[in-house]
This record gives structure tokens, sequence and C-alpha cells, in this order.
DNA sequence: TGGGGCGCAGCGCG
DNA sequence: GCGCGCTGCGCCCC
């Protein structure tokens, strides 16, 4: 499945008129990022009024963890996540980090628009949203890999954008603390309103991504990350 | 013009 | 997957 994509380079400056539901996969404007062992692909999916329109619906619709649901356990202590987190997905699913379990609500239709836009283009299905909204530059996720033992083997993780364009990193796990000149530099992207980046296997095995402060953001972001998680529990 | 201060950002650590 | 502290750098102002 990892070779499903057709990648086409193009103009990207032409992309907003040539796509008219961003779903067209002949028109796929695809940027490949690669790297040692780094395998992911990034376009703009929605154009900026679709964008625009979802981010609304997402503002007004989305329900988002509050109180103890929102702490986070890190190197002993519990903390509140710089940002504001919550999950959507099939029933019976349960996706775990660092001492929080997110057991998804249902599917609302805003959510299950862009998830089938995303699997049209991607060619994968997913189950499962984590949604991490992020109100300004001072909101933040630091550099984290997924468990994958949570995940389908080998799938893919499409992370949607909406709102402020935010910086993002993948730093290869080696390269913190023993720094050698064999370690890959970090692999700096920018997100941006209406993008897809779909991070693909191995990517998440030897490098670890996280979304740095950026003090000069003023407007908030909210990013959907679609997983195809482990449902061999599920059932009545 | 340049030096110092300040704020932001990168990185290591627990 | 956090927060803190150290450090380096770039920008701004005098």
């Amino acid at each position: 499945m990892d070779k499903f994509l057709i990648k086409k380079k193009r103009n990207p400056l032409g992309l907003e008129e040539e796509e008219k539901n961003g779903v067209e996969e002949k028109e796929a404007i695809w940027k490949e990022i690669r790297a040692e062992g780094l395998h992911c692909d990034y376009r703009i999916l929605f154009s900026k009024s679709e964008a625009d329109g979802i981010l609304l619906e997402l503002e007004r619709d989305i329900e988002y963890l509050q109180g103890d649901l929102a702490k986070l356990y890190v190197f002993g202590k519990w903390h509140n996540v710089p940002r504001k987190q919550v999950a959507y997905g099939d029933a019976g699913l349960s996706y775990t980090y660092s001492g929080a379990t997110f057991s998804p609500k249902p599917w609302i239709p805003v959510l299950q628009r862009v998830r089938e836009c995303v699997q049209a283009v991607t060619g994968h299905s997913f189950n499962f949203v984590l949604i991490n909204r992020y109100k300004d530059g001072r909101d933040r996720m630091g550099e984290h890999r997924d468990d994958e033992r949570e995940l389908e083997p080998r799938s893919p993780i499409a992370s949607v954008s909406f709102g402020a364009g935010r910086d993002f990193v993948f730093r290869h796990c080696g390269s913190k603390g023993h720094s050698t000149p064999s370690h890959p530099t970090p692999v700096w992207l920018h997100l941006e309103h209406g993008s897809l980046l779909v991070m693909r296997f191995p990517t998440n095995q030897h490098w670890r991504h996280g979304l740095p402060a950026r003090r000069g953001v003023t407007g908030p972001r909210v990013n959907l990350t679609f997983r195809d998680v482990r449902g061999s529990h599920v059932g009545p």
C-alpha cells in the first residue's frame, strides 16, 4: 500500500484554481519528504475557502477534554497539556500514551467528511482521529514518537491542519545527547491551513516529531491526526 | 556604526 | 508528548 500514491510535481501557485474539491488524485501535488528512514508526503488538501469552512465547523462542534482527562504523566509528574485534545473514532477503540487513554467520541459529520477526503487521496482507511487545538503560538507539542504497538502495523498517520500555519520538526532518535556526524540533521516543515502530511512506515520508528512554540503566532491551529488503531478487542 | 541588552529558540536533562 | 535551565543568536536601540 505504501506505493499507492501517484506523485506529480507542479507549480504550487496554480493549486487552488486547479482543484475543485481537493480529492482528485490526478490533480495531486505531493511534496516528498525523504531522509534516512523518513518517508512522508505533504500536500495542500483543501482550498483556502474550504479549509476556512471546515475550521469554523471544527471550532463550533469539537468538544475538547477538560480537567483530569486533559492531564499527562511525564517523567514522574502530572502536567496540564499545553494545548487542548480529544479523540473521535469507531466505538470500542482506545489509544494510550504517557498515562493518558483516549476513548473516542462518536464520529461527527465534519470529521467524517475530512476523513473521506484523506482516505480518497491516500488509499488508506482510518478508524480514529486525535484532535489537538493550539490556541496560539505558545501552545505546542513536545517531540515524541507515536506508539506503534497500538496502531495497525506499518499503517500511515495522516495529519490535517487548519488555522494558523506552524513549524513542525522531525528529529532522528539517535540525534539527542550523543550527536555524531552520522546522525541525520533535523527536518523542518511548515504545516499550512488545509494541508495534509502523511507519515509513512518506518518514519515513526526512528524519528521523533514535535510542534515547537512560536511566539509570533497569534491565531489558533486545529490539527487532526487520523490513525488506524488496532481493534481486535472490538465487539459485543 | 557597533556594542550591549533582551527575547526567542534550540537543546539537554530529569 | 512536560517544564526548566542553560546557551547562542539575531534584532533593536542608543
